[in-house]
Order: C-alpha cells, then structure tokens, then sequence
DNA sequence: TTAATTTGTTAGTCATGGCTAACTTTTTTA
DNA sequence: TAAAAAAGTTAGCCATGACTAACAAATTAA
C-alpha cells in the first residue's frame, strides 16, 4: 500500500480540469474522453486543455497517448472524487441549514469545494450526520472515497404506464432546476407516464396530483427508480 | 447616494492587500502605512506590493502620494470590513459548530473569506443567531459593515493587584493562541495581576485559581477590560 | 548639513493558465 | 480510397502576481 501523503497541493485550475475528466468518464460509461470534449465542457479553448492535460499527465494524475484519448490514474479518480464528496457536502449544507433552493447551490459549492482542510469537510459530514445523498439525490461519496454510483434510468426511457419515483436530477444547468422546481416536482416525487407522444418525444406525467406535459429533452435529465 | 453595484469582482489577491492595509492601519491607529510594512506583513516583496497598490490605486480602493504613505478610500474600506466580517463568521461557525479549537481555525477562515457569495455569508449569520463576537473576542462587523471597535486594553498595561477579564487575544500567530490555550485562559476568564516583575516586565497572573507567570510578549497579545 | 540608512520605485524575469492561428493526425463520408 | 471534416497539437501571445537587482527619494544620525 503505496499510500503516499497526499499532500494536495493542486491548483483550482488542476481540480477543475480533474473533475471534468472524472465527470465525462462516468457520464457517458466506458465512452473515451477527448481533448476537445473537455474544452468543451470546461468552456476553454482546446489549446488550454491541451497545456493542462500535459502537466497532469507528467504528476501522475492523467494517462493518455499522443492523439489519444484521456484516462485517469487511481490517484486522479480519487483526488476527482474528494471534490465531489465536498462539492455534495456543501450543497447539501447549502440546502438544509442556509436556506438555499435547489437551484441556487452550484456555484457557489462550486467555489467551496476548493477549500483545502480535512478537518473542514470531515466536521461538516459528522455535523449534518453524514447524509447519503446530496439534494439532487446524488451518493456523497464517504471519507474513504468510497464511490457508489446508483445506475440511473432516464425518465424518457419509460413507457405509457410505467410508475416511477424521483431519484436524481442532473445537475448541470440552473435554468433546468429552477423548471423542474417550478412545475413543483421533488426528490421521492411518484411520477405516473400518462403518454408518450410519438411525434415528439414529449411525455404527459402525472405526480401529486399535477397532471404536465415535459419535453423528451427534459425527460433526459430526470432520473427515477421503477416503481411498477 | 451613489451607492454603486459592487460587483466585487476582485482577485483573491487584491482582496488580501486591501485587508492586510486595513489591518495595519485600525492595529497602529493613526499611524500611516507604508510600502515596505505592508510587504513586510503580508510576506512578499515590496516589489510586488508597490504594483499591487498601483493597480489598487487605478481602482479606487487605495490612495497615497508618490513616495508617501497608504490610505483606503470608503469603497476599500467597506471590502476590507466585509472580508473582515466574513473571516470572523467563518471562524465563529468552525469553532461552535464543527469542533474546530481556537488556534485551527485561521488558515481554514482565510481560505472561506475570499468565497463570493452575499447570500451565503448572511445565511450563515442568521444561522448562529447573529453572533456579536468571534471565537478571539473580536466584534463581528454586521450585514451593514458596522465596525465598531472596543479599544483594546493591553494586559501589559495593568499594574499590581487590578482584576481584569479577557476580552480578546491577537490571533495573528498560531504559536501564541495554542500557547493561550494550553495555559488555560478563555475568553471571559477574569484575571488578577499578582506581580509586575521590573526586571524583564514578566507579570505574574491569577485565574481560575492557576497562578502562571507571563511574558512581556505575551502580556501585549492579550486583551482585557478592566473589572476593578 | 552631509552621510548613512531606510523606504519606495522601476525594470526586467518567471510560472500559471488563459487565448488565437496555424498545423498535423485521425476519422468520417462520399 | 481519396477528400473533407473533426480532433488534437504546437507556437506564440497576453494578464496576473510573484521575484531580484538596481536605483531614487526620504529620513535619521553623526
């Protein structure tokens, strides 16, 4: 067990760039990432991924070949997933005890996962009783790092009939968590599909009473559990 | 009122300047500051402080005259007292709430103070209850930036047989607040001064029925009100 | 009041992490 | 399979905020 001190010493730039790989790795299962791809998501020119790819690889963080595609190493994945754990604590800090709404987290999660103190984000885990969800009901990896990924069905993959339940939305844009506030589902919502338009995709839902009618773009972002 | 948005769009790095001149200027009162204190306190080169200021200057934050001594204008003074407000909140949550001791929680806190987020910050004094005091006895300038400072009574500065209480320690050095705690002092502790030793100025004190004896150093970073 | 010392300034360098423009390799598709 | 498109790379530039070395002004001391 090579466990060498992990002394972090890492840039936010350097976290960023390792989170984004981890994301699109997990994102699209067992799908490569590509330079571009990453510029992409990271919202930089590809020459900028470029440049912090070849300093990633040489730390130990990123493996790759010329004109191929990106991996992480251990070391990578488990420096990418501590930020996600602090990224799910805070939120979920946010949300319970600050009084934010769903939509409003991100950001500024995004600027407190940089914060570098163990201490910190091991006292808040044990303070909120180390919650095993964050509030769009993604698995807060635990102080090992433990990562559990629960597999995610799409709404849009059900059919006319099906009855499902709220399990995670996909938290990458604010405008689609403050529309599904808005038509006021939640986490554990029970969701019936009424119909499933072939024309477009759309889909008429049924929950709390609420009878609505969402895009299958929508539908793509929502994810449920079978319930029936 | 020209109250203008404040965007606050200001590096980390202009953030410490502007905080590290408003320390010096409230600690040696009246007193102006110059260049090479100011590189001196934040231990950098007076190189790069003196750019600093210069761009500083072109924001409107700072003023002085060629070769002359430093000042803040209100708009610089506001940001310091805000980051001030934040530091003292962070430190504040991380001692009551998260376990963290007297002496751990300044690195942690100067990390949290440059997180841009008004609606967090207020949340976060809203969740303590508004709190007047940080965990070193300071005043927690409020949502209004109100700094009101309690002059501060030098424990050296007492003679034999007064009889104090603690109302504040100078956090600036890790060394000495862990020296404070391990001796036992807290805040609110009342002390009486035993004996003022002319020799080397070392003060002997009673509190909590412990009889310690002080430094001259020491006596300088510990700040009381007197009770008789 | 001149000399020494301290304080402040300027010029030029470096690392980080962005960028554009031009180029090369790989993949797609016609 | 050859041409077009997409993906990846390289070179060279910029801003930020450090640095050192050299210099100028102001202050202190002899």
């Amino acid at each position: 067990m090579t466990n060498k001190l992990n002394l972090n010493n890492l840039t936010k730039s350097e976290e960023d760039y390792l989170k984004a790989i981890f994301q699109l790795l997990i994102e699209d299962d067992s799908v490569k990432v590509g330079n571009n791809q990453l510029a992409d998501y990271l919202k930089v020119s590809p020459a900028s991924t470029n440049n912090m790819i070849k300093k990633l690889k040489t730390k130990g963080y990123v493996v790759s070949e010329k004109y191929g595609k990106l991996d992480l190493t251990e070391e990578g994945k488990s420096i990418a997933v501590r930020l996600i754990r602090k990224h799910r604590l805070w939120e979920t800090f946010l949300c319970n005890y600050l009084n934010f709404t769903w939509d409003e987290v991100h950001d500024v999660a995004e600027q407190l996962e940089h914060i570098k103190s163990r201490k910190l984000i091991d006292e808040l885990d044990r303070f909120m009783d180390f919650p095993k969800k964050d509030p769009h009901g993604e698995m807060i990896p635990n102080a090992n790092g433990d990562y559990s990924i629960i597999p995610k069905i799409m709404l849009s993959s059900l059919s006319e009939g099906d009855v499902c339940q709220l399990v995670a939305v996909n938290d990458g844009s604010v405008h689609f968590l403050k529309y599904v506030s808005e038509i006021g589902l939640a986490l554990s919502s029970e969701i019936k599909i009424l119909e499933v338009r072939e024309f477009d995709k759309s889909i008429r839902i049924k929950f709390d009473n609420i009878i609505e009618t969402v895009t299958r773009k929508f539908a793509d972002n929502v994810f449920v559990k079978k319930v029936v």
